[in-house]
DNA sequence: AATGAATGAGTATTCATTCAT
DNA sequence: CATGAATGAATACTCATTCAT
C-alpha cells in the first residue's frame, strides 16, 4: 500500500512547519536558510508552506512568536502561582526556569533576534512588549515587594532589573559562540543572583 | 600632468578597505552588505579588493582582526603600566576601558560575531586565543593577585572571571536591539563592579 | 433543514463561470488572472471550475464562444429581418449595431484576442470561421446587392468589406489604449461610414 | 584559438539587447519571454541584462523606445523636407511610409502595446506624447494647410485625423491574427486616402 | 458532485567572483 | 596595478493543476 501522496492535516501544518524551521534556523541562520529546506523537513512542498506563512519573514516571526508565548505563558503561571517571599521566589521557581533556558530553543531565538532583530522592527517592538518588558516589570515588581515588606533594602537593584537576566543572555551567547570553552551556565546564574540577593539585603557575602 | 599632492600610498590600502567594510557591515550587517558597496566606500574598484582579500569572508576576517587588535593592544598597555591595587585597578582603568566598548565599533564586531562567527570557525578560535581568554586570563590574574595580597577572599569569582565581562556584553546587545529603552549602561556596569567587589571583599554592600 | 430556496442550478454553472471569468479578463488581461479568482468570483470551488474546464485554456475559449455568439446571433436576426435598401441598412441597423460595440464586452475580446489569440490558433480559426468571415461575407453580400440594385457603383469597396468595421477595431484599441484622449468612437464610426457610402455611390460628400 | 569568454562591448550592448528582446518579444509576446532568452539571443549572461535594464519592464520600455525614435525622427524628417501641396505630401511621402509599417517591427510594437500597455501606463503616456500625439497634430497641420491654400474644404476630418491612421492599426492587427486570410493592405491604405482625400475636395470618387 | 489542501515546475532577480583590457 | 564589464549559480515566490476527503 503506498503512501498517499497527500495527507490533510490543515490543523497540525502551522506547527509543523514552525518546528521545521525552529530548527533550519537553529542550524544554519536565518538568512542562510532556504524556504524549501523548512518545506522539505517539515514534510511538506514549497507551495503548502507559502499557503501558510506569505513570506520567510513572516515565518520567521511566526517561528518567533510560537516559540516565545508558551514560555512566557509557563512564566507567568509560575509567577501567578507563587505565595513566597521574594528571596524565596527568586531562589526557587525563578532561578529554575531561568537556568533551562541556555539549553532550551529560546537561546537560538535569542541568536536570531541579534542578527535578524533590526532587519523586523516590529518584531522587535512586539519582543519588547510581549517577553522583555513583561519580564523586567515582574521582576521589578518582585523586587519592590522584597523591599515593602522589609526582605531587601532599596537599591539601585530597583531599577535594574536587568541585572537579574543578563547572566541568562551571556550565557547564551557565550554558550554559542564558544561551546566547549563555556563555564557552567548554572553556576554562573546562580552566583549572579547570590550577589543580587546579598546586595539587596545587606549582607555580607 | 601633476602628480596628485597627497597620493594614497599602496599600503594604507588594506586598511582603507577594512574601514570602509566596518563601516559598512555596521549599518547593514554582514549578508546584506555587497562588496561592491565597500569597494566604493573605500574609493577603489571591485577588483583591487579582490586583491587585497580573496574572498568576502576574508575581508570579514580581517575587519575582525583589524578593529581588535588595537584594542587589545591598548589593554594590554595598560594592564602592564599599572601598579594599583587590584581594586583600584579594576575600579579605575579597568572599569574605564570597559565602559568605551557599547558605543565603539567592538559592539558591532560582537553582534557581528554574534550573526557570523559559527559560519567561521577559524574565526572564532583566533578570537577566542586572542581576545576572550586572554581578557579572561588577565582578569584571573588581578583576582588572583588580589586574593594574595589580602584584598579580596576567595571566592568563586576566581573562577569565573566572566562575570566582569557580562554586563559588556549585555550592554552592547540590548542597545543594539532595543535603542531607545536601554538603560544607562555605564551604570549597570558600574554596578556588577560594585557587586563583584563587595562580594570579594566580603563586606556588606 | 429547509432547501434554499433559489438553489444554483447545475445547468447554470458554466455561464457562471464564463461570465465571472470575462469580468476577471477584463480587469487584468488572460495572464494576469488567476484560476482561483475566477472561481472565487463565481462563487463556486476551483476543483469545481476544473470539473466544467478542462484548463484555463479551455476557460479562455469558452469566454470567447460564449460571449460571441449571442452577439453572432443577434446580428444576423437584424440582417435576416431587414428588407431595406443597403445604404439604409448599412446606416440604420448596421451602423446602430457597430456603434455599440466599443462599450461593450466584445471591445475586451477584441483586446483578448490581439493578446492571447496567437498562442491558440484553433481558437483564432473558429473566431474566423464563425466571427470575422461570416461578418464579412455578409456585408459583401451586402454591398454587392446594393451594386445590382443600382444604389451603388462597383468599387473596390466590394472587395474590401473591411473598410466597414475598422473605425469598430480602432476605436476599441484607441479607447484601452488613451481612454482620456479617445476622440468620439461614435462620430469617427459614422464618418467612416459617410466616406464608404459616398464613394460607393460616387456622390459628392 | 579559443574564442574569449568575455567580450567588452558597452557602447554595443543595450542595442544588442533590445533588438534580442524585440525578437523574443515578437514571437512569444512580452509574458511568456524570459529574461534568460532574451540573454542568450543577445549573446549576453543574464546578469549583464541586469546591468543596464534594471527590470524586465525597463527593457521592454527600453524596446519600445529604441523602435519607435528612429521612426518619429525619419518621419519628423520626411515633413520638415517637404515643399509640397498637402494633398502631394498625403499621397506621396506620408503613404510610402505608411505602407511600410505593416510589414516592420512597428506592427510588434503595436500588438505588445496593446497586450502590455495598459500595465505600463508610463509607457502608454511617453507614447502618447512622442508618438501618437506628435503624429496626429503633424495630420490636422497638414490638413489644416490644405484648407488655408484652398485644396481642402473644411471637413470632419480637421478633427479627426485618426481617419489617416486607422487602416495602418487596423492592417497591423488583421495581419498579426489572420496572416493568411489578410487582404493586401497597402491597397487598403491607399483606398482609404482616397476616400479621405475625396472627401475633403468635395469631388466625385 | 464539491471542496480546498497539496503539489512542484517555472522565473525574475541578486551578487560574489573572474578576467579582458 | 587597476578597472568594471561579464558571468552564472543560487533562491524566494507564484499559480495551474491534482486528488484525498
Amino acid at each position: 500500500m503506498p503512501e498517499p501522496r497527500f495527507r490533510r492535516r490543515k490543523e497540525d501544518r502551522p506547527q509543523e512547519i514552525t518546528d521545521a524551521a525552529m530548527a533550519a534556523f537553529a542550524e544554519k541562520g536565518y538568512a542562510a536558510t532556504k524556504v524549501e529546506d523548512v518545506a522539505k523537513r517539515a514534510g511538506v512542498s514549497k507551495g503548502l508552506l507559502y499557503l501558510y506563512f506569505k513570506t520567510k519573514e513572516e515565518l520567521f516571526k511566526a517561528v518567533v512568536r510560537s516559540f516565545v508565548v508558551p514560555r512566557i505563558d509557563e512564566l507567568s503561571a509560575i509567577i501567578d502561582a507563587h505565595e513566597m517571599s521574594s528571596e524565596a521566589f527568586l531562589r526557587g521557581p525563578f532561578l529554575d526556569f531561568v537556568k533551562t533556558l541556555p539549553g532550551s530553543p529560546i537561546s537560538i531565538l535569542v541568536r536570531l533576534m541579534i542578527a535578524e532583530g533590526p532587519k523586523h522592527p516590529d518584531l522587535l517592538e512586539w519582543y519588547w512588549d510581549n517577553v522583555v518588558s513583561r519580564g523586567l516589570s515582574a521582576l521589578t515588581v518582585l523586587v519592590e515587594r522584597g523591599v515593602e515588606n522589609g526582605e531587601f533594602r532599596p537599591t539601585v537593584v530597583n531599577e535594574l532589573p536587568h541585572l537579574f537576566v543578563m547572566p541568562v543572555v551571556f550565557s547564551v551567547i557565550f554558550k554559542y559562540l564558544f561551546e566547549k570553552r563555556c563555564p557552567d551556565t548554572d553556576k554562573m546564574i546562580e552566583t549572579q543572583m547570590d550577589l543580587l540577593i546579598a546586595h539587596m539585603k545587606g549582607d555580607k557575602t
